[in-house]
DNA sequence: TGTACATCAGTGAACGCGCGTTCACTGATGTAC
DNA sequence: TGTACATCAGTGAACGCGCGTTCACTGATGTAC
């Protein structure tokens, strides 16, 4: 049995009050945006004094690292939960990461814009960078699956994040569609022509 | 013969002041970044009381539309600038705006981020709209000497838009270079491949 | 099992800061006659 | 050319605001014995 009957009344002791931080922070950017998205609000929201989140984070760098790591996390879900929805080819798992990755840019486009805003080599913070290699990686997975370029190792992997990364930067700021007829942009024509593996 | 001589002294009447604080803003993002860009700091820099910006732009919206605008003139201007410096045939010239793409997003950083954190669809500035449309033109110009998209109009426009965007976009956080080696990429290797017309 | 004590987590008040905005004002400019 | 007056552009003081951060504190938890 648990040691006391948790009561609605205001605890001292929050118990995961780090991850309900997190989950506040996340919650302000995808409900209010960036700029709504400070160490008051996110402590106000889950529901402490506005000084408890420096015993968690520091300053606010802190806790914005800390987002921007859930962050990645659902970054690289989301593209995973997609990888094997249109079929097990390489040409369909391609499309199925890109198709996440388009589906989060637009579902937390505030959350996109951080996660890609924090620099990535000067910062260190050791979660983060996982976060956000392990992201990267469900890219590079599916690239494997394609003959390598004949200009380098990685540049498949460049291209293909180049465009869909940029598509899905200009969506965001509503240069999605700015053909003249209209028809949705489908995804295919996005992404660069890559020459699957030949089983041997 | 001008009517008084200009004396250091500061003076009532600026007689440009306009030009002079879209001049201090676009200062103030390439040497300290957005976060620094206030009306404040902007009438500093112009020499100028902090209340005198509020006659020109009414609010601070309204000076980052104008530095926008100026912005996106810059942008056209350095793509243009690049144009035609590898030679005339379509491929060129196509590179050559990319290259200028790229180019001022890597030396202006900032600003780059600026004109494309502002919502197009919903901003109805029309000194804003055109500036806007006219850096697209640049692209669309291009375009019209390959073959157009069997998927329809605009859509090599945003295949290459996209790429480039995107990986302007990736290199300003840090990933623009992710490779194993990291032998410098190559401009060629990120735009699709496109049918030039044939001349009848 | 009980007690003493160290450690930890969150409180609440206070601090200074820079910000955008407002407003009555004043100095400069331009125009009508 | 000169005068009166309206209009315009910039001033400087003041306002309130929300912010991040600090700090002595208190309540809760965990541990040693």
């Amino acid at each position: 049995m648990a040691k006391s009957i948790p009561t609605p009344k205001a605890q001292h002791h929050h118990g995961d009050l780090r991850n309900a931080l997190v989950q506040a922070g996340l919650d302000i950017l995808d409900t209010e945006g960036m700029d709504a998205l400070t160490l008051r609000k996110a402590a106000a929201r889950a529901g402490v004094s506005h000084a408890a989140p420096a015993h968690h984070f520091g300053d606010k760098e802190g806790l914005l690292v800390a987002i921007a790591t859930h962050g990645f996390e659902v970054f690289t879900a989301t593209m995973l939960n997609e990888r094997y929805k249109t079929g097990d080819g390489p040409q369909q798992q391609l499309e199925g990461i890109c198709r996440g990755y388009l589906r989060f840019s637009n579902e937390r486009p505030a959350l996109f814009r951080l996660i890609f805003s924090l620099p990535y080599k000067e910062h260190l913070d050791p979660a983060l960078q996982t976060a956000s290699v392990n992201a990267y990686m469900v890219l590079a997975e599916v690239c494997a699956l394609f003959e390598p370029s004949p200009h380098g190792p990685g540049v498949n992997e460049l291209r293909v994040w180049s465009a869909v990364h940029g598509y899905a930067s200009l969506a965001l700021t509503g240069r999605g569609n700015t053909r003249p007829g209209g028809n949705p942009v489908k995804l295919e024509w996005l992404i660069p022509e890559l020459t699957p593996l030949q089983p041997k």
